[in-house]
DNA sequence: AATCTCACG
DNA sequence: ACGTACGTGAGATTA
């Protein structure tokens, strides 16, 4: 038989600090609990035992075996985001019919004690999952302590203890006698640490073999004189380090055989802490939401749907209903009958027609109709949309997880079409909830038209100069050969310059450059740290090449070509429900971050070209994130600043220094740009000063210049973070909401994080909205206007249009137009256009 | 799967 | 005493 016997405490703190913060809706925070429940499923798998047994410290305890509040003093208090999160977790291992033992009085490690020589002398294996070194004094042959680090979990056999400490696992309690341990308020003696007393114990084997023969050793006085002076204290030091192994609790190894788990409840109470991952992993399906309280269930009787095959008559018949297609298949749920049709004329039809439509992830929609030339018309709701709107944080927005979350019953029952069913009682609960919030106009009339659009930009896609990057490749294969021979003489041998660690290895240790920041796992290397080691060797040089043109060839050369379609063009997927601030991102390939601010890698958008006898025409946002800051604190300076049309870094410079633009340096005016930019992202000094390299002092004062120039910024700031700490969310200008978890924690810097999110999506998320108006009227008018031009890119403040030459004017008029005109503003919003033949040359 | 680095707004 | 600006996606290495 074998138990598992875990020290509940140890591992919860292990994960509670091993993994960033999570919480739920609510805001009750899971991180703990879900990194426990790895662990524990981790070395289930490993050990396969018969029974488990969890312990926990008992809070307080009112009979003391050992003064245990004298030698436990000085630990930190369980921070309140993890404290929330003990009983919980004893919850839920209950629920899994594991066992979970608190004894008065005694620790966890006590009970842990017991339990192991419970087994040890019964002759079963005992494992003990813990991350406290201390218990490895329970290890025999019997018993193994599994020891979770933060990077895995070392099993530790007598064998292996030896290997590590060289001596028996017993012997730890008189190494910490001597050694002492001040996270457990042990003195033991008096200068002497870890390597002393380590050879003590090899040499000596027992505290009380120490003391009986050190005074005729060879030791130095030094130690000799510290050992006499310390006797007391290492006696009382051993006691203390003893791990208790006859704590009061129940010695059968038979009540603590794993019992049935109470699937209903894990349910219920993973789904409310919204841990749908480790409930999937549990094989346990999701809970209905009889947990979630505040939200009442929508009413639901359940149907039996009859099937049939779709036919035209049908659908004329249609008025409202909801559909599923993926790409092949579509399957229409009218009333309580399923309608499937496979045939492209049928579902073409059936996109066309006027009833109305609620799906789940309609772009994919929306492009096979445009390959099809038809429309999708009266599309209504996307579930997907609807649940990123309420929460702009979720990983995905699958319908069983929705209906979870807000408490709609997921219709199982019936079968492969359980999903297809489901989607109009979830969509109901969730437009009345973005209706509650005041989102139903965003979701009208930005998200939902800008589905279309989005769907056009990739159906269209942008046409690529394919042996032009085949031939900047082939350049970029020779420089980075000549660079990374030039790297192996100056290092002397060969390594791989890609790896971060073995790159850290050459420079840090093999040539000894000084080395300035660490990472968790060694040494930093990146740019900011190699740009200052410059001048210690030519191969730091070397190094940023390799980089440079590395990056170059394999995520822009390579990644690019990967993706080239049969019709020469790329075709990214632009995401919608992705961003916490509502921007959009685009992936496979990302064409948001194509190379721009350095001379080599703008070379790159040479390659990003008009089809033959069209041409690009691309206009740009300028500061339209400062725009919106100006517009939603209505600061007069900053406005007039903005309507004087003069640059606005100079303008800030010229306020921030007191003095007339005609005298601002560059270097003023770059300073200005920086406090600008740090404005947005929630300023701080430190970074400011790292940003433009002055003292942390000199980037203060430049900050409250800054304020007290632009009062109404200071005070816009003020009163957003305060709302935000009452609310626990902010919105844009139209409306979109994003909660910040983070607000509520009382960990600091956590907390100063949440702040600077509070500051900046306000604003980083209206001009989102902004540029998404502006792309569903340019969009509008460029076929209401009959012209030959499609939107085919957005880069956040930049979109682009690929049009036919003759129309090419008409074309950048309406984006400019649509764009400058979006919404009318307190301050103008300046746009930039520029045609050309490539990317490069429409930037201007 | 996590970490590091780096490309963009 | 500690870590330090907002929002993304991708490739390479390492565990």
């Amino acid at each position: 038989m074998k138990l598992l016997a875990i020290d509940g405490n140890s591992i919860l703190n292990r994960a509670f600090y091993g993994i960033k913060l999570l919480s739920n809706k609510k805001g009750v925070f899971t991180n703990a609990i879900f990194g426990f429940m790895n662990i524990y499923m981790k070395n289930f798998d490993d050990v396969h035992p018969d029974a488990v047994a969890v312990a926990f410290d008992l809070k307080a305890p009112t009979f003391r075996h050992k003064a245990v509040s004298y030698y436990k003093a000085n630990r930190k208090g369980m921070p309140e985001e993890l404290a929330q999160q003990l009983p919980l977790i004893k919850e839920l291992l209950k629920l899994l019919g594991i066992t979970v033992i608190e004894c008065e009085g005694y620790e966890a490690d006590d009970v842990l004690g017991t339990l192991s020589k419970m087994c040890s002398d019964s002759g079963n294996e005992c494992f003990v999952l813990t991350g406290d070194r201390d218990s490895l004094q329970l290890i025999d042959e019997k018993v193994t302590v599994l020891l979770a680090t933060n990077k895995e979990t070392i099993h530790y056999t007598p064998e292996r203890f030896r290997e590590d400490y060289g001596f028996d696992p017993i012997r730890l309690i008189d190494l910490k006698a001597l050694m002492g341990d001040s996270s457990d308020n042990i003195p033991g003696v008096a200068g002497i640490g870890e390597k002393t007393a380590t050879s003590l114990i090899q040499e000596y084997g027992t505290l009380e073999g120490v003391y009986e023969s050190y005074e005729e050793s060879g030791l130095t006085k030094g130690v000799k004189a510290k050992l006499a002076a310390g006797q007391a204290s290492a006696k009382e030091s051993k006691w203390l380090a003893t791990i208790v192994r006859d704590a009061p609790i129940n010695t059968e190894l038979g009540s603590y055989m794993l019992g049935d788990p109470d699937n209903a409840g894990v349910s219920r109470l993973l789904t409310e802490l919204e841990m749908y991952k480790l409930l999937d992993k549990l094989g346990i399906s999701y809970s209905e939401g009889e947990a979630v309280t505040e939200v009442k269930k929508v009413e639901y009787t359940p149907i039996e749907v009859t099937v049939s095959a779709l036919t035209a008559a049908d659908i004329k018949g249609f008025n409202e209903v909801s559909y599923l297609f993926d790409g092949k298949n579509l399957s229409v749920l009218n009333g309580e009958k399923v309608y499937t049709a496979s045939d492209d004329e049928l579902i073409s039809m059936f996109f066309a027609s006027e009833c109305n439509k609620i799906t789940f992830d309609a772009k994919p929609h929306y492009r096979w109709a445009m390959a099809h030339g038809v429309e999708l018309c009266n599309l209504r709701s996307d579930v997907p949309i609807c649940g990123y709107l309420l929460n702009t944080s979720a990983s995905d927005y699958a319908v069983d997880k929705l209906c979870a979350e807000y408490g709609v019953h997921y219709c199982s029952e019936n079968g492969e079409y359980a999903e297809l069913v489901t989607l109009g009682s979830l969509v109901e609960k969730l437009r009345s909830e973005i209706e509650r919030e005041g989102m139903t106009d965003l979701l009208e009339n930005i998200e939902m038209p800008l589905i279309e659009v989005l769907a056009s930009m990739e159906y269209h896609g942008v046409k690529i100069d394919r042996s032009g990057v085949e031939d900047l490749g082939t350049m970029l294969s020779e420089r980075i050969e000549e660079t990374q021979q030039m790297i192996y003489s100056e290092a002397g041998h060969e390594f791989n310059i890609s790896s971060p660690k073995q790159l850290g290895t050459v420079l840090f240790e093999e040539l000894g450059l000084p080395a300035k920041k660490k990472t968790k796992s060694g040494y930093s290397t990146n740019a900011d740290v190699l740009e200052e080691l410059r001048n210690y060797s030519p191969i730091v040089d070397n190094v940023l090449k390799y980089r440079q043109y590395t990056k170059l060839n394999s995520t822009y050369v390579e990644g690019l070509l990967d993706k080239i379609a049969d019709d020469g063009r790329i075709h990214t997927c632009f995401r919608q429900t992705e961003t916490r601030t509502g921007r959009i991102s685009s992936t496979e390939p990302n064409v948001q971050n194509i190379p721009v601010r350095t001379e080599l890698g703008s070379q790159m958008r040479r390659f990003f070209i008009a089809q033959n006898g069209r041409t690009l025409v691309d206009a740009d946002y300028s500061q339209i994130e400062l725009r919106v800051m100006a517009h939603l604190c209505g600061d007069e300076n900053m406005i007039a600043a903005f309507n004087s049309g003069e640059d606005i870094h100079t303008s800030t410079a010229a306020q921030v220094f007191d003095m007339p633009s005609i005298m601002i340096t560059p270097e003023m005016r770059s300073a200005a740009k920086a406090v600008n930019f740090g404005i947005i992202y929630g300023i701080g000094a430190f970074s400011l000063s790292k940003d433009i390299n002055t003292s942390v002092a000199q980037a203060k004062k430049y900050i409250a210049d800054y304020l007290a120039k632009y009062p109404k910024v200071d005070a816009f700031m003020e009163n957003t973070v305060d709302d935000a700490m009452k609310s626990g969310v902010v919105s844009t200008m139209f409306g979109r909401k994003r909660r910040i978890p983070e607000l509520m924690s009382s960990n600091k810097m956590l907390q100063a994080a949440g702040k600077r999110i509070a500051m900046n999506t306000p604003v980083q998320g209206t001009a989102a909205d902004l540029i998404k108006i502006a792309m569903i009227n340019v969009y509008r008018r460029l076929k209401s206007e009959n012209l030959s031009a499609e939107l085919i890119l957005q880069v956040h403040d930049e979109l682009i249009i690929e049009s036919d030459l003759s129309c090419a004017e008409h074309a950048a008029e309406i984006l400019k137009e649509e764009m400058q005109g979006v919404y009318e503003m307190k301050v103008p919003l300046a746009v930039d256009v520029h045609t050309g033949d490539s990317w490069y040359d429409a930037k201007g």
